[in-house]
RNA sequence: GUGAUCGUAGCUCAGCUGGUUAGAGCGUCGCACUGUGGAUGCGAAGGUCGCGGGUUCAAAUCUCGUCGGUCACCCCA
């Protein structure tokens, strides 16, 4: 029989590396709660009519790259290829704005069906912010800068590009203007773009064929072009991304690729991450809610992938080495194999966290010590036939090899007590564990 | 969906223009060393050479297909 492998653009998280997820997870929950959102949790899959309307008919991802199916009751279903449009869609669905403005985070997969490369996947994970309620430029810095202090926080060195893609005023006079521009050259663009030509030609501007470069550079940008209240707009963002010492580059060229879009748009790139650049992406999208049924509400949030997060720390060598922590317990023989029990019980009751190991194999003491060092224990609590006889356990520091001999006399409460005292007086290991 | 490149032990890889029992390093396990871990020496386990077909007396090696990894395009986090 053929092995299973996990399918194509799929991973395991497996130890180690499952515990640096965690650990940004942790990071990323406590900046959300920081600025006041909430977590949202939606389902996996939702009705495919749902991102058809909410994300555009003719984006790539409607088009060809969700995982749809039909469910035993004749259903549409898609599994989830990006989180705002359930979100707008729970909230809408619970009414959530009768409340007023929301500020909710989410953190999970999506799936979209492509070619797996470098920073892309299958399935992926997302985490982002969706600020529900506030028309003014405050809420797109409160977002961004949410996005900042999340990066900042793993301490990585990213640019972010803003810019405006305009509403629905005077975005189609800037299709217009683009078009006009580029088709008198058409036979000069790539293939690519002269297909984007028709279909979206703001697709153009962030073209990556030599041959579109010296077009693209002399086009109409769309600040030229912007109407009063979104060039007022986004003059505000700038002022008040300033004011709170947020760096940024304003780049005409960034797109984006989902319909929703209005207004402000942002990027954060890092340049370890290959062709795959951005790590994070949002905006302002004022009529997505409209558009899938609610009241008129301005909206603006970011996605960020974590993968490619996760990639940007481990390139940089900003990992810090997990410390050695918890206690090994090694035994000797059968008889003090059966007696630890109670007490390795003991002491994960009482442990407050610190982790617990035992290796119940008759292995010697020697392979015992190199399999708690793989284990990346502090300590290692020896019982044998000796300490047994003599009512006492020894306890041993495996960074500086210093032990101690411990009574074991009274309740094994009593015992684990004394164990995790010894053990915590060792404070943290220092540089020399890593 | 398009293109390039790679699939040999748990990991990293060697294996020349096809030639018989497929190797190394690291790791694992054992022993030297009845109870003290990053050392040394000796030894052992571990492989349907991704999978399937074809060419050949003979295929890890050539060929076709397929699956998967990697990278790029399209597009996106």
């Amino acid at each position: 029989m053929d092995k299973i492998a996990a399918p194509r653009g799929t991973a395991d998280l497996i130890p180690p590396e499952s515990a640096r997820w965690q650990d940004l997870e942790a990071r990323l929950r406590v900046v959300a709660r920081r600025f006041g959102y909430g977590e949202i949790r939606t389902p996996l899959f939702e009705s495919t009519e749902l991102f058809v309307r909410g994300v555009g008919e003719t984006t790539d991802i409607v088009e060809k790259e969700m995982y749809t199916f039909e469910d035993k009751g004749g259903r549409r279903m898609t599994l989830r290829p990006e989180w705002t449009a359930p979100v707008v869609r729970a909230v809408l669905e619970h009414n959530l704005l009768a409340n007023g403005p929301q500020r909710l985070y989410y953190l999970g997969p999506i799936f979209r069906y492509e070619r797996p490369q470098a920073g892309r996947y299958r399935q992926s994970h997302q985490f982002g912010v969706e600020c529900f309620g506030f028309e003014g430029p405050e809420a797109d810095v409160e977002v961004i800068s949410l996005a900042s202090d999340v990066i900042g926080s793993c301490g990585l060195e990213v640019t972010l590009s803003i810019n405006s893609i305009g509403d629905e005023v005077c975005r189609p006079r800037y299709r217009e203007a683009l078009f006009a521009h580029f088709a008198p050259h058409k036979d000069a663009l790539s293939p690519d773009s002269q297909r984007r030509l028709e279909r979206n030609p703001l697709r153009i501007l962030d073209s990556k064929a030599p041959q579109d470069r010296a077009l693209v550079e002399s086009a109409p940008t769309m600040l030229d072009v912007l109407c009063e209240p979104c060039a007022a707009h986004f003059a505000r963002v700038r002022h008040l991304l300033d004011a709170i010492g947020v760096a940024y580059v304003v780049d005409p060229r960034i797109v984006r690729g989902l319909d929703y879009y209005t207004r402000t748009v942002f990027e954060f790139q890092s340049s370890d991450l290959g062709a795959q650049a951005t790590v994070c992406a949002g905006g302002r999208y004022d009529g997505l809610i409209a558009a899938l049924g609610g009241p008129p509400t301005p909206g603006v949030g970011f996605a960020l992938g974590i993968e490619r997060f996760l990639m940007i720390v481990e390139r940089r060598g900003s990992a810090a080495a997990l410390p050695q922590a918890g206690i090994a317990v090694i035994t000797l023989g059968a008889a003090a194999r059966e007696r630890v029990v109670p007490l390795v019980a003991a002491l994960r009751r009482s442990s407050d966290g610190v982790p617990v190991t035992i290796d119940y194999n008759d292995a010697k003491i020697a392979a015992q010590f190199k399999r708690a060092e793989r284990a990346n224990a502090r300590v290692a609590l020896i019982l044998g036939d000796d300490e047994l006889a003599s009512q006492t356990i020894v306890v041993r520091d495996l960074v500086t090899r210093v032990q101690d001999t411990l009574e074991a006399r009274g309740d094994d409460a009593a015992i684990a007590e004394r164990v995790l005292a010894w053990y915590r007086a060792l404070g943290p290991a220092n540089g020399a564990a890593a």
